[in-house]
RNA sequence: GCGGGAAUUGCCAAGUCUGGUCAAAGGCGCUGGACUCAGAAUCCAGUCUCGCAGGAGUUCGGGGGUUCAAAUCCCCUUUCCCGCACCA
């Protein structure tokens, strides 16, 4: 299955910018897709495709907005909205983190329009309480936890002087209500307005409000921007106090959050405390330190710690953190306010001025108002007629779009020209999948299919849509199963956020900028005429530091491409892309096909320990494997596939018995199958199997090979190689003439048993000899075998638990003599220790390390 | 300010959850060798330091601790990255 998050903007771009169809520009780009797609193997089942320019898609967007309509969920109001010039379009605030739009990066205006809503809000409590049940990295989590900004608090009401209304501010620290001794609205709170007009306020107010509004919300509200604001000539009675206190603007109060205005407490609020003092207007000190005493006239800053209450009434001499409550209930009885909550996260805006977005289903009728498509009427096909000049909605130019008779009355009417954001599309596509949606049915997908095979146990994707996509496919789920389509909760049980992947790219450190696309060929940077620097950064189609996925199968095939990304990616951390790598990766493959495909020329026919030992590391390996994929640690998988390349490459040189290589080439070609599918499939037909190796079974392996004693010899035999070598490389020999392994005596290995079963219990030196004294066979070595504990515990971890006898270590070696003969052309002698009574050397043998003596 | 992540041997980058098999995978680069008239490509080997015997020493940002044993666990600290941020 698949999905293809077909509207958006960059087919209307490509509409604008060169003339081209969206419709056939988005087709020709899903058929390009595909093509690469299936070209490097991914298995989708490629008869249930998604679109969400399909209007059999997006008539079940219309269907859902219509039911919200219907719920109430769905909403028109009239507001300050994100506006993107470039894009030219209303973003929602999830789309204007930090005041740049999502997908251009530019900077985010505020507009006043009307726009459609989704009331996200009213889920905020569920989305939060939810995110407990769900296997997602704890980054998200917290990302969204923030994001939905629940804060507990009280509401108080502040009646405003001359005027039969109140303002009901929020605030979390209602304990401080006494010391409230001013008030700040936000500028474009609409009384403000209202209040000034023709006032002696009115000029400073205007030109305050105007030099605010042109900055955006997010550069005002900015911790470094200086707090600014005027008094407005009003006053505000606190209900606790009775008191009046001034009314101000501030830019640092937020339109949207709370009430949009603030009650201000400077002796217990640094910032309230900053404005204060700028603007000359009185301390109160309401709560007391348990340890030393604060001075109004005195203090240099707010005092935000915890406290008791002092100058507040019957609450005086409370504890503050308990006032909260105290003081919450005594306004309630008042009428005067509550204890509430409240949440940072605004309801979804889903109105944009585009074309190439699902219709929203409304029209407008001077008569009846706004009127809803009726069901039998969806979908609203998005017209044809459209010009696309660049500025404005280009629905807009469609006669036969706009114009429109009433449903109810019959007169004409217009339609609604915006489109809808593209994350609703993508908030549903995979309860879909269960169960396609077609024209022909009532709801979008059945709920007994959806019931069934929902929610997702496992989804895969980009950490940067935390508050975009995995928020509002979270809010969807929720409002489905209020409208009784399905059961579940949520949408993804379990997340794994994947990494980007990265390029290097010009980049200018003066500038502290990356080129863009335009610039990616130039030496210096176009500012500052700095040399650019080459600098990793994730790849974007804005920098133009993309690499076409066709190239890189058209140069190395889509094996390689498959092998490099798996092997060079861990999911999470993501990738540095990079030529040199794709080319060694590209060796590897094409070494370990030789490999794989030539059939070896030294064969053995009897069985020797070098057949037990590389089926065990088989055995081993299938269950690495297996294991690895399982937990999706891929790289591990590959690494591990890759070691055992190496153990049986050397295994093919040191000579086979064909069936047992046979069998390793088998089951390694299975393994590396999902890494490079097409390679192996070849390599099957190759060795002479028939059918599909996709469809053969995944190996298994048996535990009675992966024993510790096989464990034990497979060291012991790379043990035996390493020891050699680094003697060899020592003594600077190149040739050899003979090797001599000595083996260590019987009472060594009585004496490593009797060690290894008491370091579970102590690693004491004088208590393990004390134990090892008293066999009487091992008491006269004693200060040798002092020294050999030594060595031993001082790295304990390093030496095996189990161990051969004398005489089976003796017919290891022997089994492997041939092997050590004629990898390192000389002759090799086994002995053991006790018949080489006058070679210094010999005394250093140990159970599992023999001594070695080279010449 | 709050929250999250990171720092590994020339470079990139595994390992950290679950301490020992880790002087630490893999790749790049570098060195040597094979092949070759030569180069490219490919293959093999080496690549912390010292050592003419398998050893020793010093390493995983810095400091301290736990442990027989620390890249890995705990505490402190520095630097960098990311997310949120005058949130009332």
């Amino acid at each position: 299955m698949k999905y293809h998050k077909s509207f958006g903007m960059p087919a209307e771009n490509a509409a604008i910018d060169h003339g081209a169809n969206p419709e056939e520009w988005t087709d020709d780009n899903i058929k390009t897709m595909q093509k690469q797609q299936k070209a490097i193997g991914l298995s989708y089942d490629w008869n249930r495709l998604l679109y969400s320019h399909d209007p059999n898609y997006y008539k079940w967007d219309q269907w859902f907005f219509l039911k919200m309509l219907e719920k109430g969920i769905a909403y028109r109001q009239e507001s300050y909205v994100n506006w993107c010039e470039s894009c030219q379009t209303v973003l929602a605030n999830e789309q204007a983190q930090g005041g740049k739009c999502w997908r251009c990066n530019s900077e985010v205006d505020q507009k006043f329009l009307t726009q459609w809503f989704l009331r996200i809000r009213d889920y905020a409590e569920e989305l939060l309480d939810d995110l407990n049940n769900l296997e997602w990295p704890e980054k998200v989590k917290i990302m969204q936890r923030n994001w939905i900004g629940k804060s507990e608090g009280t509401i108080i009401k502040f009646s405003i002087v001359g005027q039969n209304r109140t303002i009901d501010i929020f605030t979390t620290r209602a304990d401080t209500v006494f010391g409230v001794t001013f008030m700040v609205f936000a500028p474009e709170h609409p009384w403000i307005k209202e209040w000034v007009k023709g006032s002696e306020y009115e000029e400073e107010f205007n030109k305050f409000y105007d030099e605010i509004i042109r900055q955006d919300k997010f550069h005002r509200t900015d911790i470094d921007v200086e707090k600014k604001g005027m008094f407005i000539g009003k006053y505000a009675i606190n209900p606790m106090t009775g008191e009046e206190v001034p009314l101000y603007i501030g830019n640092f109060v937020i339109y949207e959050y709370g009430a949009g205005a603030v009650m201000a407490v400077p002796g217990h609020d640094q910032r309230d405390f900053e404005f204060a003092q700028e603007y000359d207007i009185p301390i109160k000190v309401v709560i007391q330190p348990p340890d030393y005493e604060l001075n109004a006239e005195k203090i240099s800053r707010a005092y935000e710690e915890d406290g008791y209450l002092v100058n507040s009434g019957e609450f005086n001499g409370m504890e503050n953190r308990m006032a909260i409550q105290s003081i919450s209930e005594r306004l309630e009885e008042m009428g005067m306010g509550f204890a509430t909550i409240n949440y940072k996260i605004r309801d979804w805006g889903i109105s944009r001025q585009r074309y190439w977005g699902c219709p929203i289903p409304i029209i407008y009728c001077d008569e009846c108002g706004v009127v809803p498509v009726p069901d039998e009427d969806l979908p609203v096909y998005l017209p044809k007629d459209v010009q696309f000049s660049g500025s404005g909605n280009p629905l807009e130019t469609s006669v036969t779009f706009t114009k429109v008779k009433c449903p109810s009355c019959r007169k004409d009417a217009r339609r609604e020209t915006d489109t809808m954001d593209t994350f609703v599309d993508s908030s549903w596509y995979f309860f879909a999948f269960c169960d396609p949606p077609s024209m022909e049915n009532t709801i979008p997908f059945s709920k007994e299919m959806v019931d069934y095979w929902g929610n997702i146990d496992f989804y895969c994707g980009g950490a940067e849509h935390s508050v975009l996509h995995l928020i509002y496919a979270r809010f969807w789920t929720k409002v489905g199963r209020d409208l009784g389509l399905h059961s579940h909760d949520e949408p993804f049980q379990r997340l794994l956020t994947q990494g980007m992947i990265n390029k290097v790219h010009p980049y200018c450190p003066k500038c502290e900028r990356f080129a863009m696309k335009a610039e990616m060929n130039d030496k210096r940077c176009k500012f500052c005429d700095t040399d650019y620097i080459l600098k990793s950064v994730k790849m974007s189609k804005s920098y133009g530091n993309t690499v076409n996925p066709g190239d890189i199968m058209d140069e190395y095939g889509a094996d390689i491409a498959r092998f490099f990304i798996l092997f060079g990616a861990s999911p999470e951390s993501g990738l540095e892309w990079s030529e040199t790598e794709i080319g060694s990766a590209s060796n590897n493959i094409r070494n370990t096909f030789q490999f794989l495909a030539e059939s070896p020329e030294n064969r053995r026919t009897e069985k020797s320990i070098r057949d037990v030992l590389i089926t065990y590391r088989l055995n081993k390996t299938c269950k690495e494997v297996t294991e690895f994929l399982e937990k999706l640690e891929i790289r591990n998988a590959v690494n591990s596939i890759m070691q055992f390349k190496k153990d049986l490459k050397t295994y093919k040189e040191e000579g086979v018995l064909l069936e047992i290589f046979e069998q390793c080439r088998e089951k390694f070609i299975i393994l590396l199958h999902p890494i490079t599918p097409h390679l192996t499939e070849e390599l099957w037909e190759l060795i002479g199997k028939k059918g599909y190796l996709s469809l053969a079974a995944w190996p298994k392996w048996d535990d009675n090979i992966l024993t510790d004693e096989n464990d034990f010899k497979w060291k012991l035999i790379n043990g035996v190689f390493d020891d050699i070598k680094s003697i060899q490389s020592i003594l600077n020999k190149d040739k050899l003439s003979q090797i001599t392994l000595i083996i260590a005596d019987e009472w060594k290995f009585k004496l490593y048993e009797i060690l290894m079963s008491l370091v579970d219990n102590t690693h004491n030196q004088g208590e393990i000899m004390n134990v090892i004294m008293k066999e009487a066979d091992l008491k006269p070595r004693g200060k040798l075998i002092s020294q050999i504990i030594a060595r031993i515990l001082k790295n304990i971890g390093k030496y095996s638990k189990v161990c051969l006898s004398t005489d089976e270590e003796f017919k290891f070696y022997s089994d492997i003599k041939q092997i050590i003969e004629k990898k390192y052309g000389c002759n090799l002698i086994i002995s053991h220790e006790k018949n080489e009574k006058g070679n210094k050397k010999a005394s250093q043998a140990l159970p599992g390390k023999p001594a070695i003596i080279i010449e």
